[in-house]
DNA sequence: TATGAATGAGCGTTCATTCAT
DNA sequence: AATGAATGAACGCTCATTCAT
């Protein structure tokens, strides 16, 4: 007699967020369409404000859930890393690549959709991406008061090398060339290489 | 009543891609549209497609107009950089970051509206596209070459750098607080460090 | 375990009804909606269903039951008034401006949405309605009969008196300026004395 | 050469308010729908943008064009009336009939669709609404200072008067029974005897 | 009796585009 | 070269209603 509550209701709102990251990640959040999406999901257009209330909210919800999901995964990874700046920038950039090759497509929304926000989801969205910023800035400091690192500007570098490190998930497939391991160590390398205090003279 | 034929109309076409390039920028593609941009010349929707042939060509035009002037402005600063390869390779970045200061817009609708191309421009599009990175890749190739360069992999690490350093047009503002030449200073050094040959060890 | 049934259920159609004569009278039959009124009554619009058969039965009952409760209403007064045809006249009159101060929700709807109404239901509400104007008719014949009024055209004035009378339900608020009793004279007065036969000449 | 600029465009936005008015008129706004309207007037629902601003900027225009031709055409026949109390207010009463039988559409509209309106257009209307009953108020006025008339409340009698002089346009049907000359007649003595100063005794 | 989820029809509105003038 | 009016397709969303639980 007893109905499992909300089952398949959770169902269903799980395909609208799995279709929706699909759908966005492709076409663009402008360019996606409410009528695709139902019939991807297998339900009425209609059907879809049973577990959105708009295709506005559909988007911020995303976005929010993957920044919360990162900054979390990030923690823990900072985290399991133990004491050592050199340490904890690695675990950072690695957990990054990786983290952005397997979940490339609501990374890529998270930050090519925030112009389709409007101003109150946009910025609390802003927020939580500035918070994850703050951890890579946080790591560069450490560093650099550790004397491991040599740092001309901390912002700068901070976006150039998330730039650098959030690319991969524009070109990475699944099945390419390299493996996931492979490509976070180079990854790693190149972010790291170019910011290690070395003995040796830095001449042009 | 003679009118200087084609004066106010080449006013009028470079006044459209003037707005739309602003417009795509800020919307997207996808979300910008006629009648707003039609509205920002100062002329009726309709009146648009004395200049344009679609919405999708206009973009096509943009995209491709900006490839061939990238690309050109690319080859002259090689050609003024001299025989050694990693100054050409500084030429190379030097001249990616301050024109990806200069003119933010155009590329970053060169990088995020690739999809909304339709197939034929797609091609168009992207060969131009990897006509740059072959650039980047031959000039990695030349430092490996002559020595000069470490290079795990040099299809990632061209893309890797190519997404360091266009991610400057994400964020770039002319007023900021630093200037370009700053900002193409800290960015050379950050992508050219991580690849030198040193005389000591790199190992910690 | 076991509910006093029906209790509840009653109390809930009670409310139902209740939300609904607000909201009909507030925004119209059209423009009101059953989420909203669902909302109101505190339960899903779903279960409105268990209540109501749709959303024109809920209409067409709400005007039938007030259609029939003035009809009797009426009846009762008239009982009450005597023989005399002004006396009737006037405790028609009386009991009418009243019921439409004290009913002006139920009166509202009754009078402009009938529209609204699909044929089956409409035939049967204009019927109970072209019932109460033909109290009215009589007793305008019963006061040109019995040399107490002078009437023109019987249906023309039935119709401008129930017009005059009806009226007050569109700006009549409990608190206003004026109260139910002397709203009620003021009408009474205005409605009767242009149709009194007096002794002396009507010309000016 | 020369275009009969508008013309066509003009004759179109004629046909979108006539059979607004119509269709307003028989289902009530809310239920009058865009793509029907549309069709009546033999255009697509997308076309009608070419004309309105939406649906509500249409029904405000509608109303607002009604009630300043209302308030022309009442001052109008008032400057022909002349200077007597009784005789304007005879004119006001026989316009008024005559006006609300031949525009009883958009009477109709402007009587009971003023809480279709949004804030911002209910305001304006119900100002030139008021501006209407304020003209008859003055002449109940004006007839008690010139001992014409007797009148106990004249904000009551206003609203009575106009409830029962602007009913006629709920049933008032060209081909009717009775013309309009004489139902025009039969409303103004209707509405003038109850309120007329008289020699003899008023007694019930 | 009440509910959450689904439905199909339909809503007002916007869109890029066309075309006679 | 520019316009006003028109178009057809599509959009996000709401509606009354159904139904298994």
């Amino acid at each position: 007699m007893a109905r499992i509550t909300g089952s398949n209701g959770a169902r269903t709102a799980a395909a609208i967020r799995h279709a929706a990251t699909r759908q966005i990640y492709r076409h663009g959040f402008a360019a996606m369409n409410l009528r695709t999406l139902a019939a991807e999901v297998g339900i009425q257009p209609s059907s879809l404000y049973n577990h959105i209330r708009s295709k506005q909210a559909l988007l911020a919800d995303l976005m929010q859930a993957h920044m919360e999901a990162l900054l979390a995964a990030t923690d823990a990874a900072l985290a399991a890393a133990g004491p050592m700046p050199l340490d904890r920038l690695r675990a950072f950039i690695g957990h990054h690549v990786l983290y952005h090759m397997e979940r490339r497509e609501e990374v890529y929304i998270a930050n090519f959709e925030l112009r389709a926000l409007d101003a109150a989801n946009y910025g609390r969205i802003v927020a939580l991406r500035s918070a994850y910023e703050r951890r890579l800035m946080a790591l560069l400091e450490e560093g650099v008061a550790a004397g491991e690192l040599v740092v001309d500007d901390i912002t700068v570098t901070a976006f150039a090398l998330l730039a650098m490190l959030t690319g991969i998930c524009t070109w990475y497939r699944p099945n390419g060339r390299l493996d996931k391991a492979r490509l976070s160590a180079l990854h790693t390398d190149l972010a790291i290489e170019g910011l290690r205090r070395r003995p040796c003279p830095r001449s042009a």
